[in-house]
DNA sequence: CGTAAAATAGTCAATATTGAGTAATCATCT
DNA sequence: AGATGATTACTCAATATTGACTATTTTACG
């Protein structure tokens, strides 16, 4: 909650956009960094807005609908510095939905599992060669650190997983 | 929500419980791998019960106040399966909330952004000591595996922070 | 023994989030 | 020119989640 402010004050350091262009923005580039859905976006734009972090001007082109362009204020740029400030500082809470998985293994037999986590593993390497190939965004230093952060964790992922599944096959064996 | 309701059966798999008991439980043993809240879990387990995947019995020790005991039916142990497979084929969705501010590292000088950075590695090496002298829990190898998953993670963090505060240190110089 | 703190066992109102729309315009093809 | 599908731009009702209680009982201790 704290880091969708956070996303969508730091969409708006960039240029005032209007509420599809921030969500097609998102949908398009940023779906490895967060799962937010469009109305969880109108309705945080709202409420940054009934604080006065942003503001809120509607405008029409053409005659397409009219639509809301959203700009930051000046207290929204401070208020967005406190919150990078805070995102920074403190770490993640690393939550893998996985783990809750893997915590009762114990139910399956070893091979069973050991199939299952193979499925998943492919299905790992090909979003890190889909994340390999792609260029790098060009949205400056901080995105291709996220970019370069988020990719270390899918092959530290991958490996653990091929460890894992190699000594569950053993143990399957012997 | 998944999720939610796979780690409430699981639980109940080892053996029934009434609702204070479970959430006990989580809030001691699983908040490494879980951030639900006991409401939450009160409310997936009336779902769960609603359809027939757990049932409830009411009980009373003592004089205490009367409690639910909540236990896994045939139907439930069932769906408790199809969620752990489904749970162990698939991958995590691997989102961290520190990539967004990462994302916007460009907004602070490169050594402010080392200082904040080097803070959260700070906190990033107390928990791993934590994890580390903490005791293997003794409940099987799934959740002693979904520990080390958790902690190789943790690790990874460790490492790739520092690397990026030192490369943000000799940027800040040159 | 009296009482302050901790443990037991939940509930409820408020907030956050999303699946599934709506409704208009524009592009493309036949 | 009319039909089909994509794009634009949101909105709403339904669901999920949680902070902040409530209310009793047991334990600790001076």
């Amino acid at each position: 909650m704290r880091e969708r402010e956070l996303l969508l004050l730091g969409i708006l350091m960039a240029h005032s956009q209007h509420g599809y262009q921030i969500n097609e923005f998102i949908e398009m580039n940023l779906s490895r960094v967060t799962d937010m859905k469009k109305p969880t976006a109108y309705a945080t734009l709202d409420r940054l807005a009934a604080q006065g972090f942003v503001e809120v001007r509607t405008e029409q082109a053409g005659n397409r609908p009219v639509r809301k362009v959203y700009s930051i204020t000046a207290p929204g740029t401070e208020y967005f510095r406190s919150l990078l400030k805070e995102n920074l500082m403190s770490g993640d809470k690393m939550q893998f939905a996985s783990d809750i998985g893997l915590m009762f293994l114990d139910h399956l037999s070893p091979d069973d599992a050991a199939s299952l986590l193979e499925e998943r593993l492919q299905a790992l390497n090909q979003e890190i060669a889909r994340h390999e190939k792609a260029p790098p965004h060009g949205f400056g230093l901080g995105v291709d650190l996220a970019m370069d952060h988020h990719l270390a964790h899918l092959k530290l992922d991958r490996d653990w997983l091929a460890q894992v599944i190699g000594d569950l096959r053993e143990h399957g064996r012997e």
